[in-house]
DNA sequence: CGATTTTATATTTCAAGCAACATAATTGCA
DNA sequence: TGCAATTATGTTGCTTGAAATATAAAATCG
């Protein structure tokens, strides 16, 4: 770390949005043979654990607002994956709820993140404890002030 | 971290990309104040560094390509931040200067850094050990296979 | 009960990202 | 030398992100 020449490298901020697109690119083509992007990759990943889910449920979870995710839910649905719905009870509600189509693709994606811990060259153990530092520091970054 | 469940939380991929986008969401406010955007803050690091660069060299510090580069860089060219120029040895070449407009930026930007030290909640210590993991994972994900 | 406020989602607009393709300059090699 | 391959950048099209704004339903309160 160099005090005096702040370079690019030295930028936390930096490495972490460089290291999260360079995850992408290496699943991208995992993605590519499930017809998915990441961040609908992300919306599966909560329908696989949940079933079902609210807009307002899937915007806190994955810190998405309405404008990116209305859109994109659209699109899944329109290739099948997922079915909207306005909520009976609450008219302002808009339920999301994976299809068998959709939970057909979570045994698929299990090679995901399992080749990411293996380019990683890292232990689980030590995987587990750099996602706990970032999800620290993130809760920090979050509510500070 | 629970292996049966395997939920959002528990995956890196995703703790990465959120905690960047809180780091953006942190840094909005300030970059606003000098009509910046993030990408745009981060073509800014390495121009106050070097004075100039290429297209080229840009994309490969950056790892984002001709196709978000081209149009930044002419926005921000726009906003009178930098010129750019063809190099007259090889016109295939795209020389990019900073002017003098956007080397006044550097010091109004030296709070950016300083802010996400002070809201991590961390030691400098400890933020140079994380940034060292984060980019030993970069390459381990860009340099296998 | 009716007006106001709050809540949940949608729409619009702009700026990334990135793949795929296009173009023009330069290199290299037969 | 001449032409094919390579290199550097640009363009197009599609998908995020996110702010600002809009809309409609539900809750609250006098």
């Amino acid at each position: 770390m160099d005090q005096e020449r702040l370079t690019l490298d030295s930028h936390l901020c930096f490495s972490l949005y460089a290291c999260s697109r360079a995850i992408f690119r290496m699943y991208r083509p995992l993605l590519d043979e499930l017809n998915l992007t990441y961040p609908q990759y992300l919306v599966l990943l909560v329908l696989w654990d949940r079933q079902e889910s609210s807009i307002k449920e899937l915007s806190h979870l994955l810190t998405l607002d309405s404008g990116t995710l209305t859109p994109m839910l659209k699109r899944m649905e329109s290739s099948g994956l997922l079915v909207r719905s306005r909520s009976v009870d609450d008219e302002r509600i808009v339920t999301v709820q994976i299809t068998d189509k959709g939970r057909e693709l979570q045994s698929r994606a299990e090679c995901i993140p399992a080749s990411l811990i293996e380019s990683s060259g890292l232990e689980l153990q030590q995987l587990g404890a750099l996602n706990e530092t970032i999800r620290t520091l993130m809760d920090s970054v979050e509510n500070h002030r």
